[in-house]
RNA sequence: UCCUCGGUAGCUCAGGGGCAGAGCAAGCGACUGUUAAUCGCUGGGUCGUAGGUUCAAAUCCUACCCGGGGAGCCA
């Protein structure tokens, strides 16, 4: 079968392609049917003269999303989508699909989530699966390479482990098991046995957040690494998110152009080398006078582009009474951007201020909140990993350095507004101490047997840490909402399709 | 759970006490190079739900339901 995404190797040949009806036009004795094929879309011409008639009435019934098989001569044509373009000999359809709901204009997002099942042939929400589908890859190739092995935790788990995060309960023969929300302590018993692993799969959390960051169910690659102290970790995280960036950049231009990704900040992430600091020199940064005159001069600049878009606005309006059809549609267009960038300065003018005094009061040995990491992040085009936090604010299998108040953890956090993709530390392989750990966290230490024993038998120093699929989708294709970034997203009050 | 904005035609939205509107989509027609094609005509409504104020409510008030954005928590 010749699918769209080889035409380039079948130019001047006559090819059958099977599909769909992506987006339709007609001209009199021309039919314009973009169709897609699953691979790619291409432009097909259909000319009344050059058909027989069968042919040219199944051409004339077709709607958006009929599908349909056609055979036609492939022509390079930088008219058509793709710089291919056929032209067509003969069409057959397989369906005439009616009343199509997602049509070429636009639509809000309760509508697109409702019909997320038809939503995901649109050109945008394609590219992402195919993103999503590489950096998979990508993160496969880059472990198997280096020899870890993958290996698979459970996700019925009998006890809510960390005890920190609301899990969703099932029944399990008349007990009551949890979905997993870490695979963590399984890939350390794992790592015991292999050495190097990973896990793959997916994640739950019964939370009740609705923000652009969550899901209550998401997939989660967990590598856990025996020998591996906190430098070693970072380290190894540092290369994966590289080679899975430039994987992407390099395979996956086409469809970084569709989403309209700016590639610069990916670019510099893939050479440049992360920037680190402690717990302690972020904070220090936060409540600099540095960090202060950064947000004013943030919102200066805010206030000015505001300016500037009402003046355009004003002048575009204008010309607006005078204006032919197309010219009006284009400056309504640009008047509902204009207006959806005034909100969004909007929103940030009234947040920069809490921002700057969130920044500016931090008190050592809090947890850094979503405005700190938006504040500390702004100041930087590659990621941030933050290590050695308060002992306090972090789980209780994590390492503690010699102070005993650290613990030896690292969260890195993307640029561009993206926040923490990956949470891991070193972790805790003394016996003794970990007992202490459990108890100081009053959780039960009988669920934790298992877990204490890989520190009796053969305790080594060992690390590991959590990287987010749909965050790390949602940043590399620039997606401003996880929601966008996984096929069918499950999230606090939604459940379908 | 809290803060905030919203719910009007299939879709995106305007209308904010006095006759229910526009663009797109749909149906019919015109057009041999369209790119969210264009042009003409036609059909299309429980204004989220319930109650209240008023001569009169899509519009004002109260409660609830649903959704967006944010906080907390996190990947």
């Amino acid at each position: 079968m010749i699918y769209i995404s080889n035409l380039s190797e079948h130019v001047d040949q006559e090819v059958a392609l099977k599909g769909w009806v992506y987006n339709y036009r007609s001209s009199g004795s021309l039919v314009f049917i973009e169709m897609r094929d699953g691979s790619g879309l291409t432009q097909c011409v259909v000319a009344k003269d050059d058909v027989k008639e069968d042919a040219w009435e199944a051409a004339t019934s077709l709607r958006q999303e009929s599908s349909l098989e056609i055979t036609g001569t492939v022509k390079k044509d930088d008219r058509s989508v793709g710089g291919y373009e056929i032209h067509v000999s003969d069409v057959r359809v397989h369906q005439v699909a009616e009343d199509y709901p997602i049509t070429p204009k636009e639509h809000g997002v309760e509508f697109l989530m409702n019909n997320r099942h038809l939503w995901l042939r649109s050109q945008k929400q394609w590219a992402a699966m195919r993103i999503r589908n590489e950096i998979i890859f990508a993160i496969h190739t880059f472990f198997q390479k280096r020899g870890f092995v993958q290996m698979d935790s459970p996700i019925f788990t009998g006890n809510a482990a960390e005890g920190s995060t609301t899990l969703f309960e099932t029944d399990y023969f008349e007990d009551k098991a949890y979905l997993a929300q870490t695979g963590q302590l399984y890939g350390e018993a794992m790592a015991m046995a292999h050495g190097l692993i990973y896990t793959f799969g997916p994640t739950f959390r019964a939370e009740k957040s609705k923000t652009r960051r969550h899901l209550t169910e998401f997939w989660m690659i967990e590598p856990e690494m025996a020998y591996y102290d906190l430098d070693m970790n970072m380290d190894l995280a540092e290369d994966m998110i590289k080679a899975i960036i430039s994987t992407v950049l390099e395979k996956r231009g086409k469809e970084l152009e569709i989403l309209e990704r700016d590639t610069t900040s990916l670019e510099k992430t893939a050479s440049e080398p992360f920037k680190r600091m402690t717990y302690d020199e972020a904070v220090k940064q936060l409540k600099s006078d540095e960090t202060a005159r950064m947000l004013d001069d943030m919102a200066e600049a805010r206030r000015q582009e505001e300016i500037d878009l009402e003046k355009e606005e004003k002048e575009i309006k204008k010309e607006r009474g005078s204006a032919k059809k197309w010219r009006k549609a284009q400056i309504d267009q640009r008047v509902k951007e204009i207006s959806a960038r005034i909100a969004q300065i909007k929103e940030d003018l009234r947040n920069i201020p809490s921002w700057k005094e969130s920044a500016r009061n931090f008190e050592w040995g809090n947890d850094l909140g979503g405005s700190d990491e938006t504040v500390l992040m702004m100041q930087y085009d590659v990621p941030l990993i933050v290590t050695h936090w308060p002992a306090e604010i972090k789980a209780f299998y994590m390492k503690r350095d010699e102070t005993n108040k650290l613990a030896l953890g690292m969260d890195v956090l993307a640029p561009e507004g993206y926040g923490e993709i990956i949470g891991g530390s070193q972790r805790e392989d003394d016996l003794e101490v970990m007992k202490e750990r459990i108890e100081e966290e009053e959780l039960d230490q009988d669920v934790f047997e298992w877990y204490l024993d890989l520190r009796r038998f053969g305790s080594v120093p060992h690390s590991g840490y959590g990287l987010g699929l749909e965050r790390t989708v949602a940043w590399l294709c620039g997606l401003s909402h996880v929601r966008e970034t996984i096929p069918f997203p499950r999230m606090m009050g939604r459940l379908t399709p």
